[in-house]
DNA sequence: GTAAACAGTGGAGCGCGCTCCAAGGTCAAG
DNA sequence: CTTGACCTTGGAGCGCGCTCCACTGTTTAC
């Protein structure tokens, strides 16, 4: 498929794809003509880089991922992995967010902090 | 204090507390020689900040968070709303990452997707 | 008095993740 | 043969979250 129907199947913008693949996130082949062509499973691929992105990671991690993914002699055990690395950072992130919760509580701010100072 | 030990006790850069104040996260009040003034509470008030940071909000979401904290007429109301908020989006990425998870264990990447095209 | 350390402002630049041109080539329909 | 939809490249610009720099003023130490 081309570009504009994979922007359309993909719901992205013809520019993000084509910044996706200087990124190393997609994979293209042209026609003679020059245009590119892209596989099927590049819409499939496109929403689980949105999916990654929205839980924060950069387009350089998930094309390293993705990377893993290609090049792992055993796909399961690079699989499983992943996933691990992925909780990991989402574990991470619940008792990071335990702290706020604390910080925020400690901190019931009540008016301008530098008020005494100021007098 | 001044710009320098808050910089040190919070492990910011100067530059980087300046640009919080322009942004509403911070604020000071000037000596006469024109020097910032900051409060005490500026201290853990940043720690906060970052780990909001790390959890992926923006500045911009911080600082008005910040904001509703320091106007709400009842403070513990609003604390409440506020945790329930960032709980709410903590939930929806997990959730997210279930998705990411499926998807990726559903796309065991083996080889190129667009050799049988390319032949 | 002088040097060093600290403060201020303004503006440029940078990496990220794009968007939006401008100028041009390709292709199918009428 | 023209029109229009679609594609190409290149480069500029933008919002975010800063960093770095130049230049200037203030304070502290000797
Ligand atoms: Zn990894
Ligand atoms: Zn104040
Ligand atoms: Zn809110
Ligand atoms: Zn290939």
């Amino acid at each position: 498929m081309r570009i504009g129907e994979l922007a359309e199947r993909s719901g992205l913008s013809r520019d993000a794809i084509r910044f996706y693949e200087t990124r190393g996130l997609l994979e293209s082949h042209r026609s003679p003509n020059g245009y590119r062509e892209f596989a099927a499973d590049a819409v499939p691929w496109l929403a689980y880089v949105r999916t990654a992105q929205r839980l924060g990671f950069t387009l350089a991690a998930i094309a390293a991922h993705g990377a893993e993914l290609r090049e792992a002699p055993d796909s399961a055990a690079a699989l499983s992995a992943l996933f691990a690395e992925k909780i990991a950072v989402v574990d991470a992130k619940m008792s990071e967010l335990a702290v706020l919760r604390e910080e925020l509580a400690e901190r019931a701010v009540t008016g301008c902090p530098l008020r005494p100072e100021q007098q």
